[in-house]
This record gives C-alpha cells, structure tokens and sequence, in this order.
DNA sequence: GCCATAAGCTAGCATATTGCAAATATATCG
DNA sequence: CGATATATTTGCAATATGCTAGCTTATGGC
C-alpha cells in the first residue's frame, strides 16, 4: 500500500507552510502585528479602526457602509471602529447628503496627523518588503495578486459549492 | 506646497486597498472565510483548533510548542486547540517521550478523517486559485513569496526600530 | 399627504474570545 | 535534595463579537 507506483508517497492530505493562502496569511499577519505594535500604543487604535482611518484618510466622505466594504470589515465592527475613531477625535461625521440616514466621515486634523504618520511606516514596511523582490518579480507578484483577488471573489461568491465539481 | 514638481499630486499618504500587505490579507481572508464556512458548521472546528489539526495530521509526534510554532498561533490559543481536538476525539496526546512535560500529539482516526476531508477543500480552493495563473506566473508568485516570508521574517524579527532608518 | 415598508446605522446585551498571571508538572543542576 | 528552569495548562478579568431590536430617514403605493 504504501510502495505502489510514486517513489515518494505523498502521505500528507496537506502541509499547511506550503498551502497558498496560508503563505499569504503569514506575511500578512506579521506585518499587521508589527503595525498594530506601533498604532495601538500610539494611538490607542485597533486593527479595525485603524483600517477605518486609513480608508476614511485615503477617501473622506464615505458612509459607514462603504467604509465597511473598503475595510474589510462588516456592518457593526465598522459601527464601532467609527465610534472609537470619534471618540479619539480622529473622525467627524457630516451629513451633508441629501440622505440623512448616510453620515459622511472624514478625518480631524488629529486624525489626518495620526494617519499620515502611520501610513508613513506603513510605506516603510512595504518598501522593505519589496527591497526583497526584483523589479520583475515585482511586475509578477502584482499581476499575480489582482488574479488572486479576482480568483477569490468568485470563488468566496460561489461558495462553497461551486469548488466541489469545478 | 501642492504643485511643486509631481505631476499628480499623491494626495494620500496610503491607498489600503494597493497597499501589499493589505492585499495579501483580502486573498487569504477570502479564503479562511470560506473554510471555515466548511469546518466550522461540519465539526465544530474553529481556526486555531483547524490549524493545530492541519500541523499534527501533517506532521504527528509535535508537541504543544512545536505546533505553535507551525501553526502560527501562541502558546495559549495551541493549549486550547489542542484540549478541543482532543474533546471532540480527534486527537490524542502521548507522553512516549523521555520528557514527560511535552507531549507528542497524533489524530485519532476521527480527526485524520476530517483532516483529510477539509484538506481536499483546501487543495480544491489552491487549484481554483492558481487556475487564474499561468504557469509562469505560479512560479514567480512562489519564488516572490518565498522573498516576502523571508523578508517579513526579518523584519519583524529586528521591529519597528529597524525600518525608521533603514 | 399619509401609511407601510425598506434602508442605514447604532445600542444593548448575552456570549465567546483573549491576554496574562499564576499554578502545575517535570527536568536539570549544584 | 533544594533551587531554578522549562513546558504546558488554568482561571479570571478585560475585550471583542454576534445578534436582536431600536431609531431615524427614505421611498413607494394609495
């Protein structure tokens, strides 16, 4: 059973380092953790609300249901993340729209400062982490990705089931 | 101060959503979203117990430390995986060892059974993914991450001091 | 215009998860 | 054998999360 045609039995269903998506996540949660290490101290943000910011930053005047599609992040942890950043004095809300259920945010000055200066060491870590890829690899790695991420939108609308047969 | 000498004023200090680690994370989320919509409902597995289960069914004989270490997750949440693989009955812990504070895990037939099943999603998911490249571009996206694991190694290695200057 | 229904968002509360100090158990060293 | 180190677990307080229900504002039928 265990010496029949392949020389080196595969016996493992799978090894979790060598899976796609696991590889993704490592890389990801190191750097979020060493991001996290500066903003939390700092700036007493969470990995949410942080994300908020940084959406809120980049396009001021979105609802809290489009920051939560930009985020990441659903309906109520984005509620939430909102509130903290007002709390801190990171954020206002403007309902300047004709429909008042919808709250525009954007950032106080506090909240701009905070978000430059993290964004700041943001670029630092993605800039260290592409010192480490040629500019070829680089032209891959990005073409690569916008394929994963439209590969995994599909795949996360079909479901689960759509995987089964095809 | 906003027309010095870039054509395009980059107005923002980070665009989330083109920001690599970022991407990196929405890929991997997708994904872990969409297991867990499988392992979770089918046998009670959260993430950390399904990774403790994916490292011992990959690799038996590891001891709680070992498996953190794999598996990414800290000392405690592994301590709590564990104890949850071993009350549903899909793993079992064996003091063979001369040091009879570790323990070498190994799945039960239950629990290799589970591995094998979610492994099967897992490496349906993988395929679906890299359908959406090419062959080229599987190994340059293999051989990038490779960098990007190294690299993010080390620079969470040295911390936040390490990336200020250099 | 007025009512019914829907949409966007938030509050409150029960539950689950997490982080961490301390406990437990074993090993090793002097 | 006592002191100290290592591996792991437990208990508990603090946090976070999920969900129901609520408030406010819009929209569509009459």
């Amino acid at each position: 059973m265990t010496d029949e045609t392949s020389p080196r039995d595969d016996a493992s269903p799978l090894a979790l380092e060598a899976w796609l998506p696991y590889r993704l996540f490592i890389v990801s949660a190191r750097v979020a953790a060493l991001l996290e290490s500066h903003y939390g101290p700092t700036y007493g943000l969470t990995q949410a609300s942080w994300r908020a910011l940084a959406v809120i930053g980049d396009r001021p005047g979105l609802s809290a249901g489009e920051i939560a599609r930009a985020a990441g992040l659903d309906q109520f942890a984005t509620s939430r993340a909102i509130a903290h950043l007002m709390k801190l004095g990171f954020a206002t809300r403007a309902s300047a729209s004709r429909d008042r259920r919808r709250a525009s945010l954007s950032l106080t000055r506090a909240g701009a400062d905070a978000f430059a200066d993290i964004a700041r060491l943001a670029g630092a870590i993605e800039s260290a982490l592409e010192a480490s890829l040629s500019a070829a690899e680089r032209r891959a790695l990005d073409g690569a990705l916008a394929r994963l991420d439209e590969a995994s939108a599909a795949i996360a609308a079909r479901g689960l089931r759509g995987l089964q047969s095809g």
